[in-house]
DNA sequence: GTTCTATTTGAACATATGTTCATATAACGT
DNA sequence: ACGTTATATGAACATATGTTCAAATAGAAC
């Protein structure tokens, strides 16, 4: 046999990509082989490197396309007044994006030791773009006398590890609804800044 | 050759139990391998299975040790008045204790995926019985009318998530002192849980 | 100094790994 | 219907993996 009756790279791309996210979150990078992912598949793991030209780049890909996503989905929000307004749109939005797509995020923040360094760089910089984002918040809010933190940078990393943490915990058709897990953050968020 | 000069389980194990966490950390479990390990303590592979039965296990005996440590050191504090005095007191040991030891954190709370069902569900009781601790302090307080938290359990969970954050950016010698960054968590941690 | 035990070597085993490539068949354009 | 291109197979390659074990040497006990 040779080239499958259906198969066409429209549809054993995604395919691809889906089945090596989900196994990476499962499993990890190191510990899922090429012939895991194209089992998941369907197919025979030489068919991959129609694909990528190796495991790196898939994971690479991966987090990239992750990374896009998160910055575009942010930069497309609707303009709000004032910082505190800010402040809460960007607690909303981070859970609420982050709570849809659990792997990318899992992957996001656990496989970054298994990049090529120009890779981590990469990926890194634009973590980094997010990060100045919220700071620029902050700091708009410090400066108007609505927020009050010892320390912008601290205060950013510590508000985006304590909304990482849902990810964590939150189970869709758990205890808790989406717009009460917000509530509950936004709650403890503008009490940690307030003045 | 066979035995070596000046060879000694009580210094080889050691060895053996640091190098691991070291590249385990630094690689992922899954990434690396026991004659990674074995090269790193100066050894032949098959001299760790003086050591432990499996691969698994010398994961397991981190984490293990770990979890341990931490419940025991959290147990030795002095007792102190009141659930605000008890939750500074908790957020200066648990930035203090995890930052001693970014490498084995950093596995315990990278490699649970790596464990078998067994080991984990002995680490994950572990870590839950650290986080009623917490929990309780939250309760307490809730109790008495100090902290207002529209939810216990999540308080808990986002307090440590939070916390945890540090061990992500802190580098000693850097910008902030130990004292300085154990203040300025304080100073949101408890603003977030105040009424 | 001899016996006993602790500790390590080094080779071996079976299996798994990422990747390549010649070959074959399906889909597409004309 | 036919030639071209896209997509898959399946075998092969070199190397790496976790683990076992007989043999060898070092340290400890007497």
């Amino acid at each position: 046999m040779a080239r499958t009756q259906g198969s066409h790279s429209d549809i054993t791309g995604p395919r691809i990509r889906k089945a090596a996210l989900k196994l990476f979150a499962q499993h990890g990078y190191a510990a899922v082989s090429m012939r895991q992912i194209a089992g998941e598949v369907g197919v025979q793991a030489g068919a991959l490197y129609n694909y990528t030209p190796d495991k790196q780049s898939l994971l690479f890909g991966l987090m990239h396309a992750h990374m896009d996503e998160l910055l575009s989905a942010r930069a497309a929000l609707p303009p709000v007044d004032g910082p505190l307004e800010e402040l809460k749109q960007f607690v909303g939005f981070h859970i609420r994006f982050h709570l849809e797509r659990p792997d990318e995020v899992f992957i996001a923040y656990m496989e970054l030791r298994n990049l090529t360094p120009e890779n981590f760089a990469m990926i890194e910089a634009l973590r980094r773009t997010y990060e100045d984002d919220l700071e620029g918040i902050l700091r708009e809010g410090v400066a108007q006398g609505v927020f009050a933190v010892p320390d912008t940078k601290i205060a950013t990393l510590a508000v985006i590890a304590m909304l990482n943490g849902v990810n964590t915990w939150y189970r869709s058709g758990g205890r808790l609804s989406l717009d009460e897990v917000e509530t509950i953050y936004w709650d403890m968020v503008r009490k940690a800044v307030a003045r």
